[in-house]
RNA sequence: GGCGGUAUAGCCAAGUAGCUAAGGCGGCGGUCUGCAAAACCGCUAUUCGCCGGUGCAAAUCCGGCUGCCGCCUCCA
């Protein structure tokens, strides 16, 4: 059983094999004209993903995401907003790298960006040009597309079918209208470096060829991004690459599809797009994530309130298994239930559909078994089993904090005493005392809160006091904490997921 | 116009020749309950866009048709 990805190259599934020992990943990363969207994270979840894995299989990985922070989009957005271009880049930047350390994306090895790599920029340029393959004209530098005679293996086009669709605007300069800029002479404003050519900065494309060769060696394993990169982008880089090393570039290309909103391709350039930092705000990152892995990577997927209410109710109902109280303490190194079956899936191609639903299979096999004491064991094996496919997943345990449930106690202490009940306030918070007492942190302070409202609760119920106890089950709901009432008279509760 | 992808239940989504077509959401039924459901269990596709073909056998392979999406210009 190994592990299989699909290859835009050559269209085909293939087992992996690595160059080295350790395996290279690049990663298209954004042009950073403005904030990152859903589509982004996408393409980040996906590097995420198969570097866990890989990892997980026991390979030693190295990933770059680049950053393209000099184009010509930043450079309008220098015009408009009368702020210089490194401003804008570093400020989407961050941004970006803020919203994927909340959504527990595993950090790149190294961000590289275009703008500090002139040198290896240039260096291949010139390279280029000695080889024949590139052409000065007046600044600026165009790639021969022509004379590489694989062109358009990568997204199977060939250069007279791109002629019969032409929408390029020839120009002037190049030789065949086909040819693009791995450097453009700078206008007068615009940012720029000094070059044999003079001054002027990097074409799209050139700058991932550079960036990735540097780091990662001439050839390396795999190379990631979104779907709608594979022409020009990825094309023109295999060409550049190739041309001037004469060795293979990446071995594996690998595309996700694209998020699309009412039915389109979400993207930036349009304005159809929807901030990831938006999305954030009315979901947690593991309800995120679980949409995000609902759907094989390969395929498209629909960004909408609806699908994402779907993943909290899906991620509602493992987080429900996992909150027992019985698997604080769960068995170390035991075999998970089902390896195979979710080994088997996330080897070929990285099924997560197929890997999620190995855990709910198991969260229904673990609540068959609730409440019954002799499968304890087999329980706790289950929760064991469904936490360690969930961190291999990128998925992190939650720690609500309820603070506003200091207020809900002092109203229902005041209530009680208004009610002349202070005995049974004294009776219950007396017997939480030494568990207060032995509280280590925060995050167990609430269950504990939480646990003795319900006791108080189960009280006034015996009592027949209703009102009561339905005014306390009223003011836990308004803070997303819902109860429900089991058959031994003792209640549990559920907190509601952002 | 050229090229690529895709079509599976009410919705989402795995499955690419051979046991009863995963899983999730929703819906329905039940459990429990003072009430309650936001918990739990069960049920929910004789059939895989349409037509034809090849196989003992097809959702899965081949041909044709139709719909949807995308790339060919900046895009994750």
């Amino acid at each position: 059983m190994a592990l299989k990805l699909y290859n835009t190259l050559t269209r085909k599934l293939e087992e992996f094999v690595p160059k080295k020992d350790v395996v290279g990943i690049y990663t298209c990363g954004l042009t950073v004209q403005g904030p990152p969207h859903v589509g982004h994270i996408r393409a980040a979840m996906i590097r995420d993903i198969l570097t866990r894995w890989l990892l997980h299989l026991g390979y030693k990985v190295a990933t770059l995401e680049n950053f393209t922070d000099v184009d010509d989009k930043i450079i309008e957005k220098q015009k408009e907003n009368k702020t210089d271009w490194r401003i804008i880049a570093e400020d989407n930047i961050e941004k970006y790298i803020q919203a994927c350390d909340k959504l527990n994306i595993i950090k790149a090895t190294v961000y590289p960006r275009a703008s500090q790599h002139m040198e290896e920029i240039i260096n291949l340029v010139q390279r280029l040009i000695d080889k024949g393959f590139a052409y000065e004209k007046e600044g600026d530098v165009y790639f021969k597309v022509r004379k590489f005679p694989d062109y358009g293996k990568l997204s199977k086009k060939s250069v007279d079918e791109l002629m019969a669709g032409a929408r390029i605007e020839p120009s002037a300069l190049k030789e065949d209208p086909f040819d693009f800029a791995v450097w453009k002479a700078a206008k007068p404003g615009e940012p720029y470096w000094l070059s044999p050519w003079g001054k002027g900065r990097p074409g799209w494309h050139i700058e991932c060829s550079a960036m990735s060769m540097h780091y990662l060696g001439e050839s390396f394993d795999i190379h990631t991004g979104g779907e709608d990169l594979i022409f020009p982008h990825h094309e023109n880089e295999i060409a550049q690459s190739i041309a001037a090393t004469d060795k293979e570039f990446a071995h594996y290309w690998l595309h996700n599809g694209w998020v699309t909103l009412r039915g389109e391709k979400m993207a930036k350039s349009t304005g159809h797009y929807f901030l990831i930092d938006e999305l954030l705000k009315d979901y947690s990152p593991n309800i995120v994530r679980l949409y995000l892995l609902k759907t094989q990577y390969r395929n498209q997927i629909e960004f909408s309130e609806e699908r994402l209410d779907e993943a909290k109710s899906a991620y509602s109902r493992i987080a429900d298994y996992l909150k027992e109280k019985e698997f604080r303490e769960l068995p170390k190194d035991i075999k998970p239930f089902m390896l195979d079956e979710f080994t088997e899936a996330m080897n070929d191609d990285l099924n997560t559909p197929k890997a999620l639903s190995i855990i709910f299979d198991l969260v229904t096999k673990g609540n068959e078994k609730l409440g019954k004491k002799e499968y304890e064991n087999e329980r706790k094996e289950i929760a064991a089993s469904i936490k360690y496919y969930l961190t291999i997943l990128g998925f992190t345990e939650e720690i609500e904090y309820h603070r506003e449930l200091m207020t809900v106690f002092e109203d229902v202490r005041n209530k009680l005493r208004k009610e002349h009940k202070n005995k049974l306030l004294d009776d219950i918070a007396g017997d939480f005392l030494d568990d207060f007492m032995s509280i280590k942190d925060e995050s167990e302070f609430f269950p504990m809160m939480i646990n003795l409202l319900l006791r108080i609760r189960n009280r006034l119920r015996k009592e027949k006091n209703f009102e009561f106890a339905d005014y306390i089950r009223k003011r836990l709901a308004e803070h997303r904490i819902h109860v429900y009432d089991g058959k031994t008279g003792e209640s549990t509760y559920r907190v509601e997921l952002k």
